[in-house]
DNA sequence: CATGAATGAGCGTTCATTCAT
DNA sequence: GATGAATGAACGCTCATTCAT
């Protein structure tokens, strides 16, 4: 009957506060997020309680959104490192392509804004992922390593190969075989 | 700019930055930190010029204490696989004992207050422990990658390592020769 | 400004208000009136144009309610004492049967968002009352007093006696009764 | 060795609640005070944690304030009716004199943000009264009652005998003497 | 007319920094 | 230099009121 809750509203806002935290930090003002968004400050509050509920919120589309672009087209019957590659790149490829939403996954991943509910929500949403580098590490060296330190570890270098691909996107490429490589010799 | 009197003071300062900043990030007020140093919040601009002053000389600080405690006693005659080991062993060693500073240099290091320029000394903090990776690299698979590269990796990975570390103190050890072993694979 | 459609509603959202300003003060949100009446809070304003005007149309007719309840059944022919103590009681059952008017009712008495004009026509809805009082007093040591000074005595009396029936409602006969004769003593 | 709290501007502070809460209610700004005070809006909090907390304040020094002036000067040695004719004549031409303190004390006294702690804090502050009230209606027909209703009860009376005072100030003294001759009548 | 999203002014409070003592 | 009160810009959030549906 009234004019209903729009959802590309909302999603102007979590873009907006993509665009603003990539560049100001997770200090931004609200205000700074709705204006660049076009709603009044105000209305952010209508979709989002808090500003750490906005936060939370964007933190799990965000890891969702690249759990899900990096399991996209995944080759399913080739060999295991082929799919891991195919993981391994797509997420290389999401960071470079959205660099804003890539620097902003990564303050909010620091933040202490951050529940522990989500960030638990937030490695569901990597189970799949989780799923191959299970297998991958099943008959290497790292097979009595608990899963949580490969996942931290595969993490990290992610971060750390996205971070120089962004930095030196001429070798993007060369780099994200880099990374991989070395992940690969470290698991299998 | 003159150096302040009391050597003493400002390095009560920082401790004390140190622990609010473990307690309570970045967003700490700085008066939270006078009181803990013991000092009065007008004095902490004696001795640092601003709040983001105070954390970039408290990044170098903690920076330079982990590169030096790394080098420490290292078995210089050694073979290079026991030197790296050495190196990083002391470095988690120091996470583990100091979780404070360990979790006050992350926060810090993806700060935006931190400035390039401090970046950059931290990295020359590092020139020692570079080496050895230069080195221990040179004939491994990553003899092209770009050593800032390999550095960025091997910081990913004992941040990795030491959150791990600091979360599951009883294994610690393994957890600690785990990751430097996928470290040595990755490299050599 | 014409009646609106509903007189239902538009009672709904009274008797919310009661309820709400007596749990919260008034310094509560239209919205949550709105809410309890079980109605849109866009709703609210079709049937009063501000939060005020809502608040000086209650404050009318709860100061009326409790006027008309005052002289129902008044016993016409009894004396005069009688006809007064008859009117005390009704005003003091009253509010103990329902607190929460009377709570809100002594809030928005104390309002600056009452306009004298609402204060002038609940002082009319207490004309009958006010005639009692008159006859009462004609031949007392009050008879030189102005009516105005009078007919606020006896409704601050009245409010301490409700606060303290409401307070202590196991012996709230005797405070009903201590409390007219007092007023009866000032007065004839 | 610093600049020291000083009285004169928590005072300040006060006073200009005083003004602004009789002008504009409790709703008023603590910018507002702050800036009548002639100090900086932060600078308000430096002497009141919150903005309830100058209230409660506040609350008490009226309160205190108007007791003390009510027993100061008491003929201790003359009878009880002159003496509480003292208390209850300094209570209105102090009123009467600070038309402002009491409009805010009024205020006040049925806000919601004074703490029970504070209103048994000011009920202290009327022991003297209190303890002339109760030898006043020790023989008296009320000797049977609660104290605690004849208290509120000569509280009402008072309120609605200075209320009529200040807005009726020509005859002030008269007012004054007729709430007095009710208020004994309701007593002895 | 009913609905509830949209609006934006406004408020209490915080806090980095300055400055009087 | 040390102190801590003073400053005032800034921020997150609320809420009366409006308006599109």
């Amino acid at each position: 009957m009234a004019k209903p809750r729009s959802e590309e509203k909302r999603s102007a806002i979590m873009a907006a506060a993509v665009r603003v935290i990539a560049a100001q930090g997770l200090g931004a003002p609200t205000a700074t997020i709705a204006q660049e968004a076009g709603v009044a400050n105000g209305s952010l509050f209508t979709y989002f309680e808090t500003k750490a509920d906005l936060f939370n919120q964007l933190y799990l589309e965000l890891k969702s959104e690249l759990a899900s672009v990096s399991l996209k087209g995944l080759p399913v019957t080739a060999d295991l490192r082929k799919q891991m590659l195919h993981a391994w790149s797509r997420s290389m490829d999401w960071a470079v392509s959205n660099p804003g939403k890539r620097r902003a996954l990564a303050q909010l991943g620091v933040s202490d804004e951050i529940t522990p509910a989500s960030r638990e929500a937030g490695h569901k949403t990597m189970t799949g992922i989780a799923a191959l580098l299970e297998r991958s590490r099943a008959k290497g060296p790292m097979r009595q390593v608990p899963m949580g330190f490969i996942v931290a570890i595969m993490n990290a270098m992610g971060d750390a190969t996205m971070d120089f691909m962004i930095h030196d996107p001429t070798h993007a490429k060369k780099h994200c075989k880099a990374g991989f490589d070395a992940l690969w010799r470290m698991l299998a």
